[in-house]
DNA sequence: TTGTATGCGTTATCAT
DNA sequence: ATGATAACGCATACAA
């Protein structure tokens, strides 16, 4: 790869001045269609491109680049959100830049300076598990932030989260109203925003059927799908009538206790799942709108980017409850 | 979002001249401990950080950013790719801009430009199905280019290809091997490269036993795993004892027709999914380590970026046969 | 309509 | 070791 011929290549070659070239470049209309020629003539000869990296440091002018800060984005979830970013962001003629930072706080962190040194124009970010910086004491100016899925104590950013404790609530009423007296919650650890909010939701629905929170059926240290498979096991043998499963690997732990151990229980997941369409019965989920939240996060940063000072607010997104059939206990022969 | 501070400013605020500040961020050693702390302090209460951008149009430097076209982030196949190859990149200090084409040769065509314009330092590329611009037509200089999963006729340009003929044929084979006389090709239109590949190794395999083609029993219009699930269901009332799945819309296809008519045949898919592990019996499939075509992709670049001039290769990455129960028939009761 | 001159924030040259 | 000055590629007042 040679170098680059600049604006002043072209200008020389077309025999016209630096200006006239940016002019053309930058779709003006005023300009002498003989010099356009000649100009277009010297672009094509050159092979000239336009760096938008120096255009981008002139004053009033930004990298039309977003930053996406997210756990891992070989996670379908995350990879949704991303997709749903990118596609806004394109139609705005953005590009974004993601990084992973696998939920390590000191790697978010890294990558946050990085962004903002490379000036995007704004940074969408799911809050690592292990706290990063806080952001309340990063130096210089900040572009706009949307923090998505967890909050963040940062009052310049907006917040979108997910109905979490609303979508655990109908799950386990759904499995309440199918007949279950005792409903297990299998999850990882409380220690998790979106768990805690979850599991804040199942008290919330068993409360309100006046039925006590049995800490014996309570799994909060599934951490893989290979820790609520053992777990649901064990469950499968002591006095629970439904499984609540509080995330993806829970549910899919679930399916697999359900099939090592060729009994099953009414069951409904958090967060839909490729798998669930295909299980016999096929697998009831509280679903979020994934895309929407992306969506959104790319909307309101667009709108800070413009506009800017509006007062900072957490949207909260619904979430929907998807019935398949596992919510049903088996019939008694 | 007020203005950033620059690096004049910090030198003002220093009292020291703009050159020892450019040092001083820049990690140079030779620097008064006097003029280095006043500078720190300066940063510091001026809430300074450098802009990237400005200093990657200095000669000699970079933006330290890859370009990634892939056809769409939000499924597994890329989503897997694009971690593997951020990861590789982060490592490098590297930023990767990511971007969906959809297939549409006209957006990623948009998208080559604008990366070469924002002067990336390479870009990783999944040739749409749809073909964009002939790369040989483009204008100018070209940064390293590297193409995964389907070739493309740049000869400046590195590739990356799965064993799609070897894994396919291995798959067929092993059907047979268990029996199979009349093994179904499932999948998508033979237009695709990737499709065409594992089309001629079904047929290899075929040939290697003495089996002619029956073009019957070859479906290639499955363009989603509902087709396929039609397709499959007509199969099973004909003259055919295994399934050769060859992607994953067709695997799942697969699936669901089983469920639907409560009968199954030996299956191999091509791809591995979620839902593979989870049924009864689990899926087998060929396998493709996507993570290592990734990290190869970003090794190369970065070779790339660094000598150049070694002559351009195709690299054809094995797959594996991930046999988990799907390819051996039911006991004849 | 076109051109000249200046500045964006940074790094490099070269003299001190 | 430090600093004045130029240069990177581009866009824009302002002059012509």
């Amino acid at each position: 790869m040679s170098d680059s011929p600049t604006m002043n290549d072209v200008a020389r070659e077309a025999n016209v001045a630096l200006k006239t070239v940016s002019r053309y470049v930058n779709g003006q209309t005023n300009i002498n269609p003989v010099l356009a020629q000649r100009i277009a003539d010297a672009i094509a000869s050159l092979g000239y491109r336009r760096n938008l990296a120096a255009a981008s440091i002139r004053p009033g002018w930004t990298s039309k680049t977003l930053g996406l800060i997210i756990s891992d984005i070989s996670n379908p979830y995350y990879s949704t959100l991303s997709k749903a970013i990118e596609t806004y962001a394109a139609d705005q003629g953005f590009f974004v830049i993601s990084a992973s930072s696998d939920e390590i706080g000191e790697k978010h962190d890294r990558f946050v300076e990085r962004l903002m040194e490379q000036r995007v124009d704004g940074i969408i970010v799911v809050p690592p598990r292990e706290p990063g910086r806080d952001w309340n004491t990063l130096p210089g100016p900040i572009p706009p932030v949307v923090f998505i899925d967890r909050p963040v104590d940062f009052p310049q950013a907006d917040i979108i989260l997910a109905d979490n404790v609303g979508g655990a609530r109908s799950a386990t009423e759904e499995l309440i109203s199918n007949g279950a007296k005792k409903v297990a919650f299998v999850g990882d650890a409380l220690s998790i925003y979106t768990m805690r909010e979850r599991y804040r939701g199942y008290c919330e629905a068993l409360a309100a059927r006046g039925i006590p929170v049995d800490d014996g059926i309570v799994v909060s240290a599934a951490h893989s799908s290979e820790d609520a498979a053992a777990a649901v096991s064990q469950l499968l043998d002591a006095d629970v009538d439904a499984i609540f499963a509080a995330n993806n690997r829970a549910s899919v732990g679930a399916l697999l206790a359900f099939r090592e151990t060729g009994r099953r229980l009414p069951m409904i997941g958090f967060d839909d799942f490729e798998a669930a369409k295909l299980g016999e019965p096929a697998v009831s989920v509280v679903s979020q709108d994934i895309s929407e939240m992306g969506r959104k996060a790319a909307e309101i940063i667009f709108e800070r980017i413009a506009h800017a000072e509006t007062p900072r607010r957490t949207y909260v997104l619904p979430t929907t409850l998807v019935l398949r059939g596992s919510e049903i206990p088996d019939p008694v022969l």
